[in-house]
RNA sequence: GCUACUGUGGCGCAGCUGGUAGCGCAAUUGAUUCGUAAUCAGUAGGUCAGGAGUUCGAAUCUCCUCAGUAGCUCCA
């Protein structure tokens, strides 16, 4: 509840929720004069403060976020104001404010093209100087659909229509151009007055892909041409840590015309990737888990028991065997139901807990690729947990907890989501309803924030997801847990309970990488290529002054190779100083400089490479340095610190 | 899959309104043996994603296919 007190002492109160500034403009000139923003629940954003315990709120300055919002939605109307001004024709359904920046669906007969963006921009720039003020009103609904239809939008009359029966339906203008909204807005147009337009792109009018597609053009805004200047530098550095460019410049994977989607993995890729199971396969014997393996392929029958073939069939990979269908697995779970039911199993073996890291193949759209974080195949770190009813919260809450130490490695914060029931599902609503509930259990328990997502779970079961973010902000789901009754009433799987009866076992279905190779794309992003020590394909590189002193870097090099230290030598006759650029560029941690004074004393000079020169010293002295980061696997990459 | 854009030697790029391809890096050869982010010189490498068409003539125009990029839909 926000209570408002009014120039003449009187309190209104408001439900909680978004509250249009504008609204208190209307009532209550004087107080609020040039406000713009909003309060919810109690909460200050845009340009409102509280200024007692009664929740009353007065004047104040952009709150970060929120006051971008606001900023970038205004933003969003001043362009749909300038296309209309030059396309009358152009009908606009939605345009939100987003994180960054702002876009506007648009159908318009004409297709936009980047040369428009100046057209655009400059007339939006006129818009920005004429200042004009921005006026809420509202309208009984057939009278706002009357007037929207007058206006010729009927994407704004579709939104209307859909609106709750008790909605206010509220209109923004300024000069000629009205438009639909919520609100809340800035008071004028005169603020945004640097103006970038950034790209165009297909969108279904609300995202049904039945529907008509509209033109989506994105943009940014800033007060001043400095913050747009920043921004824009900002994402130029920031794409200079897209994985799919770094990938290339450190040699650690391609992708192939011949194969869309199916990535090829270089040696140092392999590095990386075998360093890093390595750090899976431990956590996760520490937190008791055994691990299988199951086969690619499997007859059509497996397929059908599983219901992939129903509900899955247009992803997945077919052929035909001896006169048999067979299909790749786009999952690993029926190979892991296969090896449970390999044995008749007991209560007191629960809960199972069955990894496998298991290469997966599923026909994706083929614009929905997207270097390593989309693919074709891919390696799940998969795992099947095998409970009783009374084990689903703590198995769940373990899991969470497993997940969330191996995100702590690497220094990644995440989003949760949780997933429920989706339209096509499988089985009983009432094993959904109590699946979901002891998801979310699990999560209020550990008290962890997440977003729910209604109808955005497995056909099989509801999931929680954990979304990791890339170099420019897109999240990316990595880990996942799955909770799923269906399964194993699918494959009629049991064990023998204390009662001596056969029952139903539980299964969950979880990933903590999600796929081996998109969390290596993040993780290429996240440093930057700069891997901390224990995880870069090469840790060492020896540079040796010039020819004579290769047989020096030779003994350095075996020495450190008994070591289990992963060490390169540059042999070629260039210079010291191309030497080192080379090695900084690959992003190696260390480089040992050799020459005549190193091979008399039988010492290294230590260049790190984010600290540069650390001096001369013994191999022994260095190496123990070294092993000590790998061991305690020190997240030592420059890009943390 | 949809909308828009892009596709030139291993990589990064140039090639204006059509007249049969250039640069830098890398590679390679030779010289240099040089102390902390690029030594000099030479050589090789592309029928301009693939196909069809328009034209006297196409990397440049048109169409189709394939692949990539951004977003949508879908999804780990």
């Amino acid at each position: 509840m926000i209570k408002l007190t009014l120039p003449d002492n009187s309190v209104r109160e408001y439900e909680s929720g978004v509250l249009a500034l504008d609204v208190v403009k209307s009532i209550s000139e004087g107080l609020a004069r040039n406000v713009v923003g909003a309060v919810y629940d109690g909460k200050t954003i845009g340009l409102m403060e509280k200024i007692n315990e009664d929740g009353a709120i007065k004047f104040l300055k952009f709150d970060d976020k929120e006051g971008k919002h606001i900023f970038w939605h205004t933003s969003s109307h001043i362009m749909a104001h300038a296309i209309k001004r030059l396309w009358p024709d152009a009908k606009l359904a939605i345009g939100p404010a987003i994180d960054n920046g702002f876009y506007y669906d648009i159908d318009l007969e004409y297709r936009l093209v980047q040369d428009d963006f100046e057209k655009i921009e400059a007339e939006m720039k006129k818009i920005v100087k004429e200042g004009l003020e921005l006026e809420r009103f509202e309208l009984p609904r057939a009278e706002a659909i009357k007037f929207m239809d007058e206006k010729q939008e009927p994407y704004k009359v579709e939104l209307i229509n859909d609106l709750p029966e008790d909605a206010i339906i509220s209109f923004y203008k300024q000069g000629d151009f009205v438009d639909l909204c919520a609100g809340p807005h800035l008071e004028s147009t005169k603020k945004p007055k640097a103006v970038k337009l950034l790209s165009i792109a297909g969108a279904y009018w609300r995202g049904n892909e039945n529907n008509k597609m509209l033109q989506r053009v994105y943009g940014i805004t800033f007060e001043k041409a400095k913050e747009l200047e920043d921004y824009l530098k900002m994402m130029e550095e920031a794409k200079k840590r897209d994985h799919r460019k770094l990938g290339k410049e450190l040699d650690l994977f391609f992708m192939s015309e011949e194969g869309p989607g199916f990535p090829f993995f270089l040696p140092k890729g392999v590095e990386v990737k075998n360093e890093l199971m390595k750090f899976w396969r431990e956590m996760h014997r520490k937190a008791g888990y055994v691990e299988i393996e199951s086969p690619l392929m499997l007859n059509k029958h497996l397929w059908e028991v599983s219901g992939h073939w129903y509900n899955y069939r247009e992803n997945m990979y077919t052929t035909v065997i001896d006169e048999q269908d067979f299909a790749i697995k786009p999952m690993n779970c029926p190979g892991g139901i296969l090896v449970y039911k390999n044995a008749m199993h007991s209560y007191k073996d629960f809960p199972m807990r069955v990894a496998e890291a298991g290469r997966v193949h599923r026909h994706e759209l083929s614009g929905a690729l997207h270097g390593l974080m989309r693919v074709r195949a891919f390696t799940q770190d998969d795992a099947h947990l095998f409970i009783l009813p009374e084990q689903i919260k703590d198995e769940i809450k373990g899991v969470i907890k497993l997940i969330d130490e191996i995100y702590k490695q690497f220094g990644f914060s995440y989003k949760l989501e949780l997933s429920t029931r989706p339209e096509k599902f499988l089985g009983e609503i009432k094993d959904w309803d109590l699946a979901e509930a002891s998801l979310k259990a699990a999560l209020d328990e550990l008290e962890l924030k997440y977003v729910i997502n209604e109808g955005d779970g497995a056909f099989y079961g509801p999931k929680i997801d954990f979304h990791l973010t890339d170099c420019i902000g897109r999240t990316w789901q990595c880990g996942t847990i799955q909770l799923d009754y269906q399964l194993p009433q699918r494959f009629e799987m049991e064990y023998i309970g204390a009662d001596g009866q056969k029952h139903r076992p539980i299964m969950i279905h979880r990933t903590a990488f999600g796929s081996i190779e998109r969390f290596f794309g993040i993780l290429i992003e996240q440093f930057a290529g700069a891997f901390p020590t224990w995880l870069a394909p090469v840790q060492v590189k020896v540079l040796p002054i010039s020819d004579k002193f290769i047989d020096y870097a030779k003994k350095v090099k075996a020495e450190l190779e008994a070591l289990n230290i992963k060490v390169e030598i540059d042999e070629r006759a260039e210079k010291i100083g191309y030497k080192i650029r080379e090695a900084q560029l690959q992003k190696v941690p260390f480089m040992f400089v050799v020459g005549e004074k190193e091979a008399e004393s039988d010492t290294v000079s230590v260049r790190e490479r984010q600290k540069g020169d650390i001096g001369s010293m013994s191999i022994e002295e260095i190496s123990n340095v070294i092993l000590n980061k790998i061991k305690t696997r020190e997240n030592d990459s420059p890009q943390l610190m």
